[in-house]
DNA sequence: TAGCACCTATAGCGTTGCTATATGAAGTGG
DNA sequence: CCACTTCATATAGCAACGCTATAGGTGCTA
């Protein structure tokens, strides 16, 4: 029943909130389940902690506390933007590994509690922000790039929970993050060069990919696939 | 009292509900409440939306109706990418204009609770990115794009709910959007022309003939080779 | 008119977050 | 050694919650 008879109170009902809400898929967790775990009586969370959600805030913040404290043993790679690659995957990893402290955090967030966590989170990766513009890697202002990063981080985090666990595609927060490094850094090294601009028919498209891959040997398909494609490709392009 | 007589009960729980969701600063809205503002009695509720959550997603489902028969009105304004900026801006509105649904909708997301709306809105900025994809301005496949920008899109809308309303900074909003948007789109008009690795021309126009493939029912190929055919397009445009 | 769905109300169950009050333990000053 | 305050916990219970078993009323079809 109670699992910890020799820590205070305080601490016990700590870890047993803690323990329920990891454990708990998706159900909300009572006061009363909370308390028998602990080996303990309702007054004594009320006298600690004030209110349910003043629980729940001290769970997360010890939580996120230890996410931050992870966060800053990463030596800094000399390559501020890998870094900040890094805090991005690190976020989402944290949302997923406990999605129910992580909805108490940024699920429920209104506009007179808290935006406290919000923000050490910004600054975070407003300091490794700056390190890139120092560096002129960054074509905006760090706060501003720190503030956009971290609400796609969040965005992409909810959406990823809200999906059943085992179809969960972590290319859209791999997708989502280069997305926006990309967009605020003054690296434009990239692939793309649309040549034929504007109106594309199927046609059109079916020339140009036909052309390309010839060029470029793409390993995506084996030769006797390729062979076939080609074909098709040829009898759609030139079906016009 | 109840506040319209005349109606059916279930237009008047509905009322009640969006009515009490809407001016209700933060706190949560009970069933009581509903029920005695729409003049009615709890088992009228449960009868006609079995749940709270039930009547909750109802109320969105309406209000998100409303808002997506606003977006479908929008002219397509030949610009694709523009259109897709403006849905953007829509969903940004619409979260700030009813917080509070907003935040029944996507900030309580569950795994098991998903809702269907989720998926609307991606299927609507999908559909958009299908024709950016037709002419060949993206450089991902529509649907991946769609759910990145859709997850950057809830982000963004959370943290600027989650702030006061005095010193919501709506640039926050066209940056990320801008953002999100360059980086899946071929036009590099930012100053440097992008060498091309070759291979990823390949990926462009594997995206846009895919995307026209689907769009105009051609007959070059018969059913089961197109399914191939697609099968191996896609696997060729998802690779970076 | 009888029967049958559908819709709504009465009443209340079990659980929730929270608290008024009391009790015990621990320290402090006289 | 004893009052006295302070802190921490327990007993017991309130009001509000989401929800439902059951029954009664209503309008339609036969």
């Amino acid at each position: 029943m109670s699992f910890d008879d020799q820590l205070p109170p305080k601490i016990r009902l700590l870890r047993a909130a803690a323990e329920l809400l990891a454990n708990s898929e998706g159900s909300a967790v009572s006061t009363r389940q909370i308390t028998k775990l602990a080996g303990v009586t309702a007054p004594t969370l009320y006298h600690h902690f004030g209110d349910k959600e003043g629980l729940f805030d001290a769970v997360v913040s010890a939580g996120f506390e230890e996410y931050v404290a992870g966060e800053r043993d990463f030596a800094p790679s000399g390559e501020p933007l890998e870094d900040v690659r890094r805090m991005w995957d690190n976020h989402v990893q944290f949302g997923l590994s406990q999605p129910h402290l992580y909805l108490v955090m940024f699920g429920n967030i209104r506009p007179e509690s808290r935006p406290a966590i919000v923000a050490d989170a910004e600054v975070l990766l407003e300091e490794m922000l700056n390190k890139a513009a120092i560096s002129g890697q960054i074509n905006v202002p760090p706060r501003e790039a720190a503030r956009s990063i971290l609400a796609a981080n969040v965005g992409v985090t909810l959406m990823l929970i809200a999906e059943p666990a085992e179809e969960r595609n972590l290319e859209l927060s791999t997708m989502t993050r280069d997305s926006m490094i990309f967009a605020v850094s003054t690296d434009t090294a990239r692939g793309a060069a649309a040549d034929d601009s504007g109106k594309s028919s199927v046609v059109v498209a079916a020339i140009a990919l036909n052309a390309a891959l010839q060029a470029s040997h793409s390993d995506q398909l084996s030769s006797s696939e390729l062979k076939l494609f080609l074909e098709w490709l040829h009898r759609i392009s030139s079906s016009s």
